[in-house]
DNA sequence: GGCTTGGTGTAACATATGTTACAAATAAAT
DNA sequence: ATTTATTTGTAACATATGTTACACCAAGCC
């Protein structure tokens, strides 16, 4: 248990040794989950950094109403929610729910507070957990600012073509599965896709998509 | 100046003596910026902790293209994207702009990090303020996550009510700002709050809103 | 073979929002 | 007080997307 909580972010570049001595000073209480039961509710209040230990988890973030979107798919090691741990109001604003069975290690919000105090890597590493995040959420938003159909496709098409380096791309998804992660109907997505490949702007075979024309697809950015 | 670098929330809970102190230890570039300049463009590099000590600013988001989305507005005193100093890439995700003249402070990031491990009250503040900015942003994924002009005027509306205690709510921004940060266009959203109005749902005239029927208003938040 | 199942294309139609333009109202400036 | 901006209401129309429904296809199963 101490070894794979251990390899989580928080201890990188750390000696076996320094880790030992930082895991004896900080108090952890593991928990497990069962596949498809909730770790935390959103509102609820933040009072120890969670640690995802083992398994794989979702967030959704919920409004008034109790619908949900989807956040992200989480895998172990990770931290849960660690810009809401300090700042004015700590409740979690998703919840996260175990995907498959789960082990998680919780520290208390004062205990973990000291802890970085004393270990100067451990608290650069938080910076980073914490700044990766920051820059996640804003990714996303940057993605869910995007108002046409063709303006998300052709993001997310550029990422993979510049991620990949060449105009053949492979899509891992369902259409399906796309036009939920894009918060658009799945028959639009279709109608979208279809006309980019009828403008010549794209030539999709299944799941096979080559872009013809990345200009044309840039413009779509707006 | 000094004096209004630290009235920063960097500074909160220090004494006066420890401030003169913590600031000899920081070496810090200022710098003056008119209003409608650009202060840092999206894409750049973070090299610095930017605080904004005097004036006002927006940023904006941009996208390959160009065009840009309103994020938020700031004012002095204010540390600028916190969130982005640290982490995989420290590139900035949108442009800040003078809003009015302007004088920003900049120090270092290995400077920065120094005076943070060093003065364990200004690391807790630090991390205060990345958490707030993170909190900042999720509740922004919330609110673009409404698809429609009503649900983001329910959602609002809504926060005002249960910030101020009661159903009269005074708008502080121009119709025209509001369509803005809600990303729609300004006729659309007059004619959203003329339909709400109505209805019977709220009750407007001018900036004075009060809410009729606060459950209705709910029935929009999906 | 026939049967289901999940993924996809497609059509007709409803609806929400954007666009453009203009008039009326309000506030600011002189 | 008169002019000048800024803000708002409103209308007609264009467009994008959602909704619903159905057909088709491939994969797997009995």
């Amino acid at each position: 248990m101490l070894d794979l909580f251990s390899q989580c972010q928080l201890f990188h570049g750390l000696s076996s040794k320094e880790k030992e001595e930082s895991l004896q000073d900080i108090r952890v209480q593991y928990r497990s989950y069962k596949k498809g039961n909730p770790i935390v509710f959103a509102n609820e209040a933040v009072i120890q950094q969670l640690i995802l230990i083992e398994g794989e988890v979702k967030s959704e973030m919920a409004d008034f109403n109790g619908k949900t979107i989807k956040m992200a798919d989480m895998k172990a090691p990770k931290l849960l929610a660690p810009g809401f741990l300090f700042g004015q109001d700590s409740l979690y604003p998703v919840s996260i729910i175990a995907k498959s069975d789960c082990v998680i290690a919780g520290i208390n919000k004062s205990h973990f507070l000291e802890s970085l105090l004393k270990h100067q890597q451990i608290q650069k590493n938080f910076l980073n957990i914490i700044s990766n995040q920051t820059q996640f959420l804003t990714r996303k938003i940057n993605f869910l600012s995007f108002k046409t159909i063709k303006g998300k496709i052709a993001h997310f098409l550029l990422k993979l073509y510049t991620k990949a380096g060449h105009t053949e791309i492979r899509l891992s998804q369902s259409q399906s599965q796309l036009a939920e992660l894009f918060g658009v109907a799945r028959p639009s997505l279709s109608r979208a896709f279809n006309e980019l490949n009828h403008d010549g702007i794209i030539e999709m075979e299944g799941k096979k998509i080559s872009i013809l024309n990345v200009a044309a697809l840039k413009g779509y950015l707006d």
